[in-house]
DNA sequence: ACGTTTGGCCCAAACGTTTGGGTGCTGCAT
DNA sequence: ATGCAGCACCCAAACGTTTGGGCCAAACGT
């Protein structure tokens, strides 16, 4: 049903309903009558009547469309700030779409031509990678993007977590634990979360008077496998063997978690390990993993916001949300015996 | 840059380029002499002129959009299947997206009368509920939809796993380490997953004379919490404690070990404990769990084609994946000591 | 009684495509 | 010469909205 179909059978002129369904229900319109309104409204709902988006977006230039790029949408972290972004994105009457790009720059201009190529009305970008690659494409300096999740060195809007705050209170808990002899897995160099943990928690360790060795920090792909592989590296020397592992990301320490055992080292006895993102599976683990708790939703949601605000044209601002450590047995917490 | 811009830079009729743009590139067309079609695709090209898809669609009634409901895609098996399905519409030209219902079926309506109201040319759906509640919506009956991962009870279109065969395969394996007292964490009632998986298994279990009492099979959430609730439920009993769970999905499974671990129970040795999906993670546990390997990606994959086809006015049936069994140690594999 | 407001509606153009149907021209066979 | 077939185009309508600008009658002020 169209709004010309209701405007013939209430013998009106399409424009006319037009106005009536696209005011306000309460406001008294100028637009009709209350008592044609009325009709308007009730003749509409009851043939169920929606406005063809396409028709819409035409005339208005508004797609009510917004694009999301995530590098894998089957990492849990990323699936999750989606969520958020997308329930605020509902609450608004937009609608998202989501891609994945699998952290390649080709792929990811690929990727935001076609988001811009389908008139998004703004896009939230969640795989960006420190350089700003990919961002410099001619469509992104008309179109409002926000950044998610990673920030980039530019300095481009961004809803992040602190990640460097985060990377700090791992130190510190690991240090108040007595461990002087650290590792760390460092996720992959081209994104700001893992760089920025990583570089907290080393500056903490400095600012200790312990300096973490280059070949203490390793970087590593954000799966298990990559953990697995990296933890490899780190608990396979002989001599002044790390104590305790900071591994950027909880899927990263799972992996970690499978080497270590591999070696024959128990979990919060012989070895200290800690994750981030507090994903909901990582307190179910045989041994539960230490973890910094980051509000995963809530920078989906943010994003969002603050992108709704950019397309109706205010200045906006990055926002970095605060993340929370969660000590549990996997470095020696409540159950297990004291680690060292 | 729209085609009329092109058409007047170039002193032609939009219609010319219309015609043109839209011809295959090789074949010789009527539109217009291989001359000016070149210069209309140079210009084009260099202008980087992409289709207005509000106006074509406007047009032509299609949106080259699709729209995939979800539970809840934080769960990495919805956004494996998510990925598949994105791959294959990108490949074919067309934009999903994607929308948790929490399989909530007021929102599942909800986020179905929106979608259809944003005119996507089908739908893909991974939400469904086997009583086929929310499927009955007006607007379905005009606009195609397959389903993927669950069926309904009224046998819509659907990709799935071959899911009773998977619950079969557990049981198959568990029977041969001789296990004769066992329990299912059986997921929700609602979803044709969990009861197939647990179907296929008890059925294995009647058939090798060991009917399973009522008490031992339970049903639960998907996810850790639900399945650490099951896993205590079954494995306090004080008689007759079964010997091995299988829970219908990794998530609660790792629930269960959780469970297990809490009740000190050691994993593949006191206890034997099988997941489904081959969830990448679970191969990396401390205790690597034996599950069923499902093609999720596949399976979405397939789902959007099978959806074009459809669309396409095809006539088409409903499609299932063999399932394989992963065995490993938490079910006594290769490593632990034998069970029992 | 006469101008002015304003309420209630209609008109028509525009958004950017696609597509069925022209039209005029060239070249060829009759 | 005449008919006819292509070719290379153009024309215009249509898809379903939104929106600036009318227009007419009733209400109002003086």
């Amino acid at each position: 049903m169209t709004l010309q179909g209701i405007a013939e059978q209430l013998g009106l002129h399409v424009s006319t309903v037009s106005r009536v369904l696209n005011g306000r229900q309460d406001g008294h319109t100028r637009a009709a009558s209350g008592d044609t309104a009325r009709r308007i409204r009730n003749l509409a709902d009851e043939l169920g009547y929606r406005p063809n988006p396409l028709a819409t977006g035409l005339r208005t230039r508004r797609s009510n469309l917004i694009g999301v790029l995530v590098p894998r949408l089957s990492e849990i972290v990323m699936a999750t700030i989606y969520e958020g972004a997308e329930e605020a994105a509902a609450s608004h009457g937009l609608s998202a779409f989501v891609t994945n790009t699998h952290d390649d720059p080709a792929l990811q201009r690929e990727r935001i031509t076609m988001v811009l190529a389908r008139r998004v009305d703004g896009l939230v970008i969640g795989d960006a990678h420190l350089d700003g690659a990919a961002l410099d494409l001619p469509g992104l300096r008309t179109t409002p993007f926000v950044l998610v999740n990673r920030r980039t060195s530019a300095g481009h809007t961004s809803v992040t977590c602190d990640d460097r705050l985060g990377g700090r209170l791992v130190a510190e808990h690991l240090l108040a634990l007595g461990h002087t002899s650290v590792g760390v897995i460092a996720g992959e160099p081209f994104a700001s979360t893992g760089a920025d943990r990583t570089e907290g928690f080393v500056e903490r360790y400095r600012e200790a008077g312990l300096p973490l060795p280059a070949s203490r920090v390793v970087h590593s792909a954000f799966d298990t496998a990559g953990g697995r592989h990296a933890a490899h590296n780190l608990l396979a020397m002989q001599e002044d063997r790390p104590t305790a592992l900071f591994a950027v990301n909880d899927f990263a320490a799972i992996g970690a978690a499978g080497a270590a055992r591999d070696l024959g080292l128990r979990l919060g006895r012989d070895v200290a390990l800690a994750g981030f993102n507090d994903t909901p599976l990582v307190a179910e683990l045989p041994v539960p993993l230490t973890s910094v708790h980051s509000p995963m939703a809530e920078q989906g949601r943010r994003a969002v916001n603050l992108l709704l605000r950019r397309i109706a044209g205010e200045e906006i601002r990055s926002e970095i949300l605060t993340p929370h450590l969660m000590a549990r047995e996997s470095t020696g917490g409540p159950v297990g015996a004291p680690l060292l």
